[in-house]
DNA sequence: CTGTTAGCGCATTCAA
DNA sequence: TTGAATGCGCTAACAG
């Protein structure tokens, strides 16, 4: 017995009258084993209560079926759900996932990704913090297999799965668009995002651009917000606009964080007769979707098939299969029309 | 230069001239280094780029640096808030987490539990997905630190940290109860729960229980639900007790997904005339509280404290600095009370 | 203060 | 088909 009081190999060899060359085949299906012998290792293993340790593996195969994941917030459903699937579709190939949280802070990010680096993990699944990637790309053990997920960072080379932002925000407001249309004499449409800096941010402004443009709608800076993507900011950026008597009666909402803010803002703050006519299209969708009551459009992100895709590619990558070349992955996204029944 | 092409501290010892030993000093900071030598090493380390390599040291003093967290579900609020803040206190000791799901299977959490022995990872925070807690206990190294969340199970000789589940029901069932008393003749209350096999529901029951003869109203078997916490289940109770003509107007919601189900469904399904009388009491805070329209009195766990505290307690096993004892703590809940605004 | 030595537990040559 | 020997990269006595 080791020090830890867990049997090893050698323990059981001894018991088995074998060497420890031979348990480890046994272990490892390794083939070429006779039946018998194979049988009484295998007996032994049961009776020792044998179990591997992974790290003396992991130090000669440096390899650790261990894969990393870095995203700005792990108490986001984006991530819980990323998780969720990554862990799904991981772990029958034996993968396990060690999460980490970069807080927003490239020098976090950085030094998490470092961290992983050191625990030799096989490949990192990422929500760059950045549009840069510099911390992500200086940490990166060479050439690692890396994968991001959502957002796409400028210096890094590297597979990526995405969502088509641009084409969705575009439906959405189109959709939207046309309602209006239909209805008033006057349409108009604010936005609330988030900084364009970020990939996501800037792709679902430029959807929601190019739909108002196609739409023959006119961008009015006073009804366009970039103040953030979460909740608050949501909540800012619609009591900024409802205060003002010309107050667009649409919005873009660019998230469900803003999406939320917006609402709680209206609800908890404007009179009912005020907000009655006011319509929203917005990113995303979330459990609590049928309380969301100005939602008219909403656009979804297959998040569990980002999930999927990513651990695909970053299996690919690590077994070698894959084109030197990285591949972007952008999936579509899903246009729900929500009947209001209240 | 070893075949992953990193320097190891062999490399660094060379080309400082010095033995691996007094890298390894250098490297963990042991103190006993002379200031120029040490100098030198830092330096060929820094042109190297060395990086250590974790798994070598893992196999060497057997402690990994990692802790596994083992849950039903890692797409839910109140795991992805455990993962946050488990991560924000384990960090800066240097630990890393690795997150598993059991997916309410207690055969994938005994092969999961089993796993993070293998890795040799130094505690586990475990949700068990059963009371019994039989799988985890069967795949547990032996004494291995544990510290159970949320949840009890029974088999299990670990450290816990709880919310106060019953005492939380009492208050939230009270306030409504007496709002009930003040404004109405004949004041009545259903509950909307999950299997009573589960601590967490079984306690929120008898907290409502008692809180429910404390205020001298009776238990209706007809409007009593254990359909389950999901928010499929609330919707389903929801729609069953409000088929019913003598349905009450008040419910106490078991947790945030009966809450948010049982708000669709009135929402969706019921006319505003006759839903304009209900008021709920409910476990569970949520960001979208402000939108949950018959929400009067909610109580809210102390998520991130628990995460903390479940930190402090694995770290206290791990460094043996902890009774033998397991310890379980509870943590108080808060009422809140809500105005509708709408 | 520093170097030598000896493994941690496993997988993998190379012989037999 | 099996065993003996070697080393993955690091830390920890023990000497010097």
């Amino acid at each position: 017995m080791s020090s830890r009081g867990e049997a090893t190999i050698r323990d059981v060899a001894k018991a088995s009258g074998v060497s420890t060359a031979t348990v480890s085949r046994v272990l490892n299906d390794d083939g070429t084993v006779s039946p018998d012998t194979a049988l009484r290792v295998r007996l032994e293993l049961e009776r020792l209560g044998y179990r591997m340790n992974r790290v003396a593996r992991s130090l000669k195969t440096s390899a650790t079926h261990t894969v990393g994941v870095i995203a700005p917030d792990l108490a986001s459903d984006f991530f819980m759900l990323l998780a969720e699937s990554l862990d799904l579709a991981l772990s029958p190939h034996g993968y396990g996932i060690i999460v980490c949280s970069s807080r927003d802070s490239e020098e976090l990010e950085g030094e998490r990704m470092r961290l992983l680096a050191e625990r030799l993990v096989d490949g990192v699944v990422a929500i760059p913090s950045t549009g840069s990637g510099a911390a992500l790309a200086a940490a990166r053990r060479d050439g690692a297999p890396l994968v991001l997920v959502d957002r796409l960072a400028a210096g890094l080379e590297a597979d990526a799965v995405l969502v088509d932002n641009e084409g969705g925000a575009y439906a959405a407001t189109m959709a939207l668009a046309a309602d209006l249309a239909a209805a008033d004499g006057r349409p108009r449409m604010g936005f609330v995002g988030g900084s364009l800096d970020l990939s996501i941010a800037r792709e679902r402004y430029e959807g929601w651009r190019r739909a108002m443009r196609d739409s023959g709608l006119a961008e009015e800076r006073e009804f366009t917000s970039f103040r953030g993507l979460r909740v608050e900011s949501g909540y800012e950026s619609m009591r900024a606009m409802r205060s003002r008597p010309d107050a667009p009666e649409a919005y873009f909402l660019a998230n469900a964080y803003t999406h939320l803010g917006a609402t709680n803002y209206l609800v908890s703050e404007e009179p009912a007769w005020r907000s009655a006519g006011v319509a929203f299209a917005a990113f995303d969708e979330t459990p609590y979707a049928p309380l969301l009551r100005f939602c008219r459009y909403s656009v979804s992100q297959p998040v569990a098939a980002m999930g999927e895709r990513a651990a695909a590619l970053l299996l690919a990558r690590i077994s070698g299969a894959a084109p030197a070349a990285p591949s972007i992955e952008r999936l579509p996204t899903t246009l729900t029309k929500h009947v209001v029944r209240y």
